[in-house]
DNA sequence: ACATATACTTGATTGTCTCAAGCATTACTC
DNA sequence: GAGTAATGCTTGAGACAATCAAGTATATGT
């Protein structure tokens, strides 16, 4: 399973559409962090860390709790992957910074994370702007909705 | 985190709203399931059973190995949401079926995730179908790529 | 009947995630 | 400035998800 998956009763054709988009994308994800012998959640946190950031940071962004961050990152770190500093500015906070491994690690697994841009490639400029517009505008009307707003934005 | 998210980096505009919006529909689906004392997993799961099905059935359409269902189901089994009866034609297989209480649960986990509705509300029908028609394109242009299907269609 | 395949289970292991407690450091308050 | 919060992170324990290897029971095929 490893992905979640939507309703699979959707009342309309859009909903249907919304759903089967989201699985796609999420199943492409998780593939291409497997491929690269990531998990999701590690694939996640490397991608955020194209400048240095303080796990207390980090755990914001992703919404869960900073232990869970100590784990991954821990897991990162023994893969060489990414190093932690103490902030010489507050000594209680450490910055994660992604070392040169790490670096192209993470550059690999974007390249092979073909969907956006295979699915945007289908598409016209003209479309791509529609579709950007009408995926603004439908997540627009979903604030308000609980956890619905990007808590990493 | 609980819920994959895309890159952070997106090279387009489209790319971007791709993510944001993906983003938000898992956060969503996660967010109901908890409030319902469901793991993601076992929404998934209970989702799907709007008839009796297989274990194997189940793990294929998941993409996940077999002993992975067990596990969900005996938790769902446990909570009586779910019930495992031997298929009369073939004995090896049982069928799992939801309980009322599993029906009940799983129609107030539906009612509670309002993303695509949420969504769907804010567009017009016009712009409804717009929407589901770029979806599909983009999706069909993603053929081909690895995993990118869906494994449960 | 025998071998093979299929459906599921069990046990072991890894990773994710949360909670409760704890340590170190910083910020606040008197 | 000393004492008390608050903050950033870590540790330990426990639940769940996921996978693999091995095992049991039933079906299928020769």
């Amino acid at each position: 399973m490893a992905v979640p998956s939507g309703p699979v009763t959707a009342s309309t054709d859009a909903e249907r559409a919304m759903f089967d988009f989201v699985d796609a994308y999420d199943r492409a994800y998780e593939t291409a962090a497997t491929t690269h012998e990531l998990s999701v959640a590690q694939a996640c946190v490397l991608g955020r860390l194209t400048d240095p950031r303080g796990m207390r940071e980090l755990a914001d962004e992703l919404g869960c709790d900073a232990s869970n961050i100590t784990q991954i990152i821990a897991r990162l770190e023994s893969r060489d992957l990414v190093q932690r500093h103490t902030n010489p500015n507050d000594r209680r906070s450490r910055q994660i910074v992604r070392t040169p491994t790490g670096d192209a690690l993470y550059a690999d697994f974007e390249a092979s994370f073909a969907f956006a841009r295979a699915a945007i490639a289908n598409l016209s400029t003209t479309e791509q702007d529609q579709l950007a517009a009408l995926l603004r505008k439908a997540l627009g009307a979903a604030d308000g909705w609980p956890a619905m707003g990007r808590r990493d934005a």
